[in-house]
DNA sequence: GACCGTATGTTATAACATATCAAGCCAAAA
DNA sequence: TTTTGGCTTGATATGTTATAACATACGGTC
């Protein structure tokens, strides 16, 4: 699959697949994967789709767990530093990494229409910013790539 | 110059050549280069940083204009659609383009310590997306790339 | 048990953004 | 000239996203 979010796929397979490997992960590197953070992941991946922490915040409450802002942003901070998650920066809305554990800067397309994130193929993306950062010293630490247009379905309704 | 922000330039000279080329720009496309727009730009580039909307509204506040959150988000929309402007998404701000004239897909170096932004030399930029978005079938109409790191000056200091 | 570091709970507030409706301006059509 | 319609602005209120600040709980180690 190129990206996930404009296609179907086997997403219970998915959604377990990707809890299992984030739990060995934590494990590897000594990282807590605490029941708010599992729980966190679990709903980003279950959802499939970019969540506002608000949006994960109300799903949280429904656990039972506390709701206050901090509880959300905390777990989504852990998940987007052990890379299990990823931010959308046009959207500020959070979405969990459908290639975990692949080491990549992913690009994302954003659907403006209805909101839809699909992760795009990591091989078939060229970003080129050393050169531009070299000449003005600048030292890269991460990169943020995100275009924004319209998904296939919804292309024809717009 | 490669990149603005983190290198010195002739700043008065800067201000005032861009002004009037969106002066001109705007007479040539039939937009209203109204007083608040054109004070918002000129803000932005005596500012020649990233800045919030409510830090552009106070410098606003103090010319006398009216200090509500539109006044400063519409000038701010105005100046971006217009080319005039970007916004940094990561940083939910705004700076002046320094390219100006120049149909570009801009891309940004983003200081995480003292939140320094320099727009990358274009030339020196390669993004490649079409290939995945083609893939999915995605129609992409604009792309934000967003480089974080150290500038410079914060390299040794951090 | 005492200590320490990390994670969580809780309250409050900062920071960013938009909806809505009324009023003004200007230019083109009647 | 008056009218009409579109765009810009003024003003109030509210919605949305994010963090500061402080207190408490938990787990491991000495």
């Amino acid at each position: 699959m190129s990206a996930i979010g404009f296609e179907h796929h086997d997403h219970a397979t998915c959604i377990a697949t990707t809890l299992k490997q984030a739990e060995d992960d934590c494990a590897a590197r000594a990282l807590k994967f605490t029941p708010v953070r599992r729980r966190s992941l679990e709903i980003l991946l279950r959802e499939h789709r970019a969540m506002g922490a608000y949006d994960l915040l109300a799903v949280l409450a429904q656990d039972g767990h506390s709701a206050q802002p901090p509880v959300a942003y905390r777990a989504l901070d852990f998940l987007v530093s052990a890379g299990f998650a990823h931010k959308i920066e046009r959207l500020n809305a959070y979405i969990a990494c459908c290639h975990l554990g692949a080491d990549h800067t992913p690009a994302f397309l954003i659907c403006r229409n209805c909101r839809a994130v699909g992760e795009a193929d990591a091989s078939q993306v060229e970003i080129r910013l050393d050169a531009a950062a070299q000449a003005v010293g600048f030292q890269i630490e991460r990169t943020v790539v995100e275009a924004e247009g319209l998904c296939p379905s919804c292309q024809d309704t717009v």
